[in-house]
RNA sequence: CGGGGAGUGGCGCAGCCAGGUAGCGCACCUGCUUUGGGAGCAGGCGGUCGGGAGUUCGAAUCUCCCCUCCCCGACCA
C-alpha cells in the first residue's frame, strides 16, 4: 500500500477559484457557482438553492429535526401571513423588525384593510396560539418547532449568509417558571445546536451569551453559538433567546397553577437557518473548493469509473452497490465521455469527501485508488476491502475537518487587555478580553471599527448565567 | 442614505477616446480522435450592445434624460 499526495503544481494552470487569500468574497461566490451550490434569484436579495446545496440542506434538516425532537419539541406549522396588528403588541420586537418588513397592501385586486406581513420571525403568531393552548399548569411546557421560510428585507444581501428571504426551523416554547425557560433556551443551545454543529458539521463553534446592544428585538437573554471562518471572521450559526415573560404579556399566554392561581408564562424561541451552509462553505473550503464533513454529507463517496474497460464498469458498479448496502451514501460517476481530470476536479469542487477511482491499470493489481479530499491523500487498496477502507477514510475525514478548523480558531485567537489590542487582534480572529475591562463604552468604541462583540462566555467556554468578574467578550469582525 | 465603479450572447470581457458589416475566452450543440488530474481538432447555435430621445447618410461608439446593478460606511439567523 503506498501514500502519495495530489500535488497542485501552482504554476501548472490557473487557478480554477480564486484563491481564497487573493480575495476571499470571490473565492466565495466562486465556489458557490462552480460547486453548483445556489443562484441569486430574479428579485435582489433572493437564492435559488441548487440541487446540490439543497441536498447538504436536507441533510442538515434531518440531523437537526432528530435532535430538536430529543428535545422534547414537535413541529407544527404556522402562516406566512401575519396581520400588522400582532407585529405591533410587542414594542421591542415591532421596533427591531419594522425596517426590514415585507408588508402586503393589496390581494384580491383590492387594498387591504389591514396589511399583512410576510413573517420575518413567528413569535407572535406562535404567542396568539400558545395563549390558546395553554390553560392549565399540566400542558406545560408547551415544545413546538417549525420549519419555515421567512422574510427580512436585506440592504446587503449575500448568498446564504445574508438574504432577504431564508430557510430556517424556529422553535418556540412555553414554561410555567423563568428557570425551566432559561434551561430548556440552554439545552437547546448545547445538546441540539452545539452538538450538530461540532459532531456534524466539525464546526468548533463558542457558545455564550450576548450583550443587550446584540439581544434579540424582544428577548431578556440571547445565547449564540459563533464560528470562525477561514478569514478569521466570525458567523453567528445559531441562536437561543430567552423572551421572559414579554410576549406572555403582550399574548396572554397564561395558565392556573396548581393552586388554581392564575399565572403568566415564561416563553424562549431559538433559531438555525441556510447560514449554516454559508458558514459550511467558509469554515471548510479550500482553495480546491467545497470541504464537506462525511457526516454531513448527502454524497459521502463517489465513485468514479476511469476508463469502462477490462471489467471496470462493473466492478465500479458492484462497489457502489457494497457501499449502499453497508449504509455509506455512495453515488457513481461512470460518465465516461467526460476526462477523467475533469471529473475528479468537479467532484473536489463539491467537497465530496472521498473518491474511490476504479479503472483498468489498478485493477490488474486487484486494488482501487481512494483519494480523501480533506488532506488530498492518494491510497491504493484491494478491491475487497474498500468497504472497510471507506469507512476508516470517512471517519479520519471527520476528525480531520475538526481538528483544522479548532486548530485555526486557536491559532487565531488572543487573549488581550485593552480594548485596543482588541481591535488590533479582531483584525485577523478573535480577541478575548474581560467583559470589565470591555463593558459597554468599549463594545460602542469597537463598533466604530466594525468589530463586534460576538458572546459573552467563561474562560472554560461555558455560558454565563450572570456577568461574574471572569466573565470574557469574544470579538471580532463579523458577517 | 453618503462616497467610488459598471451596464455588450448563459458567465467573464474587448470594442467607445479618433462613428462605417458586433468580436474574443469559457460554456453549449454536432462529428472524429481521446480518457489514471481541468482533453484536442474541425464545424456550429446564440446578442434589437440597460431604456428613451437627439445629432448624423450611418450610433455599441457622440449629446441629453431615465433605469438598474456592483463595491465601501449605520441594522440582522
Amino acid at each position: 500500500m503506498h501514500i502519495a499526495r495530489y500535488d497542485r503544481s501552482p504554476m501548472a494552470k490557473a487557478p480554477i477559484l480564486t484563491p481564497q487569500a487573493e480575495d476571499f468574497p470571490r473565492w466565495y461566490q466562486d465556489v458557490l457557482a462552480k460547486a453548483e451550490l445556489a443562484d441569486n434569484g430574479p428579485v435582489r436579495g433572493t437564492m435559488v438553492i441548487r440541487p446540490y446545496g439543497y441536498g447538504l440542506w436536507e441533510r442538515m434538516q434531518a440531523e437537526m429535526d432528530a435532535r430538536i425532537k430529543a428535545c422534547g419539541a414537535e413541529n407544527v406549522y404556522m402562516p406566512l401571513f401575519i396581520p400588522e396588528s400582532y407585529l405591533r403588541k410587542e414594542a421591542e420586537h415591532v421596533e427591531g423588525f419594522s425596517p426590514e418588513l415585507a408588508v402586503v397592501t393589496h390581494a384580491g385586486g383590492k387594498e387591504l384593510e389591514e396589511p399583512v406581513v410576510v413573517r420575518p420571525t413567528s413569535e407572535t403568531v406562535f404567542g396568539e396560539f400558545m395563549a390558546k393552548w395553554v390553560q392549565s399548569y399540566r400542558d406545560l411546557p408547551l415544545l413546538l418547532n417549525q420549519w419555515a421560510n421567512v422574510v427580512r428585507w436585506e440592504l446587503r444581501p449575500r448568498v446564504f449568509l445574508r438574504t432577504t428571504e431564508f430557510l430556517w426551523q424556529e422553535g418556540h416554547t412555553a414554561h410555567a417558571t423563568r428557570q425551566d425557560g432559561a434551561a430548556y433556551a440552554h439545552r437547546i443551545l448545547i445538546e441540539a445546536y452545539r452538538d450538530f454543529m461540532v459532531d456534524v458539521l466539525a464546526m468548533p463553534v463558542l457558545v455564550g451569551v450576548k450583550t443587550r446592544r446584540e439581544r434579540f428585538a424582544g428577548a431578556i437573554n440571547t445565547m449564540a453559538c459563533e464560528a470562525m471562518m477561514g478569514d478569521g471572521k466570525a458567523l453567528q450559526m445559531g441562536t437561543s433567546h430567552e423572551l421572559g415573560q414579554n410576549f406572555a404579556k403582550a399574548f396572554d399566554i397564561d395558565y392556573l397553577d396548581d393552586a388554581g392561581q392564575r399565572q403568566l408564562c415564561w416563553t424562549t424561541s431559538w433559531g438555525t437557518s441556510t447560514r449554516m451552509l454559508g458558514g459550511l462553505i467558509m469554515c471548510h473550503g479550500d482553495d480546491g473548493g467545497l470541504r464537506v464533513p462525511p457526516r454531513l454529507a448527502h454524497v459521502q463517496v463517489v465513485v468514479l469509473l476511469v476508463r469502462d474497460e477490462d471489467g471496470a464498469g462493473e466492478t465500479a458498479q458492484r462497489l457502489v452497490d457494497e457501499l449502499l448496502a453497508a449504509g455509506v451514501r455512495a453515488r457513481l460517476d461512470a460518465h465516461t465521455a467526460a476526462s477523467f481530470g475533469r471529473r475528479a476536479t468537479d467532484w473536489e469542487l463539491k467537497g465530496v469527501p472521498v473518491r474511490v477511482e476504479v479503472g483498468p491499470r489498478d485493477l490488474k493489481a486487484g486494488q482501487v485508488t481512494l483519494v480523501r479530499r480533506d488532506d488530498g491523500s492518494k491510497v491504493a487498496v484491494a478491491v475487497e476491502t474498500t468497504a472497510a477502507a471507506v469507512a476508516d477514510a470517512l471517519q479520519a475525514a471527520q476528525a480531520n475537518l475538526l481538528a483544522l478548523a479548532t486548530a485555526r480558531r486557536d491559532e487565531r485567537t488572543e487573549t488581550v487587555a485593552t480594548v485596543e489590542e482588541a481591535a488590533e487582534v479582531a483584525q485577523r480572529g478573535f480577541a478575548r478580553i474581560r467583559w470589565s475591562a470591555l463593558g459597554e463604552e468599549g463594545e460602542s468604541a469597537l463598533a466604530a471599527k466594525a468589530i463586534t462583540v460576538r458572546c459573552l462566555q467563561h474562560p472554560d467556554g461555558s455560558v454565563p448565567s450572570e456577568l461574574t468578574e471572569d466573565v470574557e467578550a469574544v470579538v471580532a469582525r463579523a458577517y
